[in-house]
DNA sequence: ATCTAATAGTTACTTGTGTAACTATATGGA
DNA sequence: TCCATATAGTTACACAAGTAACTATTAGAT
């Protein structure tokens, strides 16, 4: 039996004990950490070939992406969810490889600014055009319209969650079509 | 700036460095990583009021739903995505509280059964519907159709990296109506 | 100008969870 | 019937990532 379907079984069995309960919602929640479980597990096999953990990717790719490829680690931290210390870690690994560096930033001593080097734009040359063939055969098999739609749920989900939890910041505007 | 927002800023300046990057893919993998972090972490401020890790919380879920409110470590293993020795810890924490109990299994020495105990029971209505409440609390704000159709996607995205990772299994049958 | 509160990043410590190895037992093929 | 292989669960060890505490520095109110 799929394991999946076992799961079902029992949240239809909690269904029928508690008629009461958000079934939807239970299953929804367990659906993403299910998800996030075998998605991680999936890209890092591909990620230790270049001896990577999927936080050092994830910091990676935000400093390659970042402006003038530079980030600070309380600014990874926040948008990548998590902790600072975490973030220190991934930097000292990343920096012993020699694919990024340690700045101070100019205009305050407190803050460290992490750019990436010559030799880790290299590595990213190298390491990208597999990691999207990855990401690519992760994707469950949805046609573009059904992909658009699955894409806005996710978005509006984080985007409630986030609001919910910082109820100062305004409501997003609607998600540009990046592509 | 919204986090969110600033990782598609990121993402659209990933787009223009590489264009063949597949960003639907690419962003929706991030999405659920990104869900799975927060969902964890709202869920985690209540069930420490009961002294609970997530963990724990599952494996309780899965026992109190089982035929005969027992399962054996090996399928929770399964079924949860998490590992035997994990199932082992949190087994002995639910033990140590007195709300499961481990038996053998008459017919397979090697195995165990773990038990819900009455203690255990009391504990679940207890728990139960202020977890009910966080879990509904925790869903976006969708209109019941986007919800059918949302975890209709879920759910199939499941199966397909299931399927993808045992292709001996049988493809699933389309979700039953639990409700 | 001063001082309190907040922030940045690191270090030390703690918690969560995986893998490897082990023993005991069951399965199934020869 | 025998034996190799696989499985169940635990223990020991290793690794990932959080929190608490710390120092240095900045921001902002008075």
């Amino acid at each position: 039996m799929l394991k999946l379907s076992c799961f079902e079984s029992r949240l239809a069995e909690l269904q029928r004990l508690h008629p009461e309960m958000p079934v939807q919602a239970v299953s929804m929640v367990r659906f993403i950490i299910f998800l996030q479980r075998r998605l991680e597990d999936e890209l890092a096999g591909i990620l230790a070939q270049h001896d990577l953990s999927h936080s050092g990717w994830s910091l990676l790719m935000m400093i390659y992406s970042a402006p003038r490829q530079t980030i600070n680690p309380s600014t990874a931290s926040d948008v990548l969810g998590q902790s600072r210390p975490h973030m220190t870690r991934m930097t000292d690994e990343l920096c012993a490889r020699g694919w990024v560096e340690r700045t101070q930033d100019p205009n305050d001593r407190r803050a460290v600014e992490i750019c990436l080097t010559a030799k880790g734009a290299a590595a990213m040359q190298e390491i990208l055009p597999p990691m999207w063939r990855q990401y690519e055969g992760l994707s469950g098999r949805f046609s573009a319209e059904e992909i658009d739609l699955f894409s806005g749920f996710l978005r509006r989900w984080l985007l409630d969650l986030e609001t919910a939890t910082h109820p100062d910041n305004p409501p997003a505007a609607p998600a540009k079509d990046i592509a």
